[in-house]
DNA sequence: CCCCAGGCTTTTC
DNA sequence: GAAAAGCATGGG
């Protein structure tokens, strides 16, 4: 069986595989689909950025096995509203609550251990949770659990509309103006939320560690300034004109993982 | 005590 | 308009 699957973090998994059957069944169609099976690399990272960045190319190709998963909009949009201005053992933390206080427990056995598992909650569940018991799960901030029970009252009522959302004819800019629109989600999330759980290969979200490559690697001056709606749409453009613009996001992902582990040394995802 | 973590909102110049 | 402060907590 040529298939290894690896876990990175809550968000991303590192899939790779050399066929497409696993003793001589085919890898269903959904599998394929949930782990971006479909990309090949070579559109995500053209020939000609190899010619332009063969330094940053040899670091690179250690990263091209990593998948970036189509998840579920809801998780995710929840997911990264926990992610402002903390670091990952956080994050992992208040996710790991979240579903631990409002999912459902479900128990499975795998080579011989019982194994507790906890689904995402629904929007239904989130929308009617009291905020301060929320706020537990959300680093005690009670800023950030009464905007995670709005937008899951907004997706309830339809006014967050991930079936409009995932239509692949609305234009980047519109997704994010419409995702931004609710408290606690800025024009990163909103991109994250477009690149992680609507399929939007093509959105390219710039938080700080990106914020520092696009510096270091690619010699932005925009860079050094700091990151406003003005700068973060200035970033936006410059790193359309050395990535491939339709895949963006996924190219930006994994220099943003070379970036955390080659330079920042960071080893816990 | 300082600064930084997969930022956003409000206040102030 | 753009910059600065507040939010919350853990780790270096």
């Amino acid at each position: 069986m040529s298939i290894f699957i690896r876990q990175i973090s809550t968000q991303e998994f590192e899939v790779n595989t050399i066929e497409n059957e696993i003793k001589g069944i085919p890898i269903p169609l959904f599998f394929q689909r949930y782990f971006s099976l479909d990309i090949d690399m070579d559109r995500v990272f053209p020939e000609s950025f190899a010619r332009f960045y063969p330094d940053l190319w040899k670091l690179l190709a250690e990263y091209f096995s990593l998948r970036i998963m189509r998840q579920d909009p809801f998780e995710t949009m929840i997911s990264f509203m926990c992610a402002q201005g903390i670091g990952m053992h956080l994050i992992r933390k208040q996710v790991s609550m979240l579903i631990k206080t409002y999912g459902e427990k479900t128990t499975v056995t795998f080579a011989g251990n019982e194994i507790e598992l906890y689904n995402f909650p629904d929007p239904e569940r989130l929308a009617a949770a009291d905020p301060f018991m929320l706020s537990r799960c959300t680093n005690n901030n009670r800023v950030r659990a009464n905007n995670i029970i709005a937008v899951s009252q907004g997706v309830v009522e339809g006014k967050v509309d991930f079936q409009r959302l995932c239509d692949r004819d609305m234009p980047l800019s519109e997704v994010r103006r419409k995702l931004s629109e609710n408290r606690g989600i800025g024009f990163k999330i909103a991109d994250c939320i477009a690149l992680f759980g609507l399929g939007r290969f093509d959105a390219f979200p710039i938080d700080t560690h990106v914020k520092q490559y696009l510096g270091s690697w690619f010699k932005s001056t925009t860079a050094l300034r700091s990151l406003s709606p003005a700068s973060y749409l200035i970033l936006d453009a410059e790193a359309r004109s050395f990535l491939n613009p339709d895949f963006a996001g996924y190219a930006g992902h994994i220099l943003f993982h070379c970036w955390r582990r080659e330079i920042k040394k960071l080893q816990s995802f």
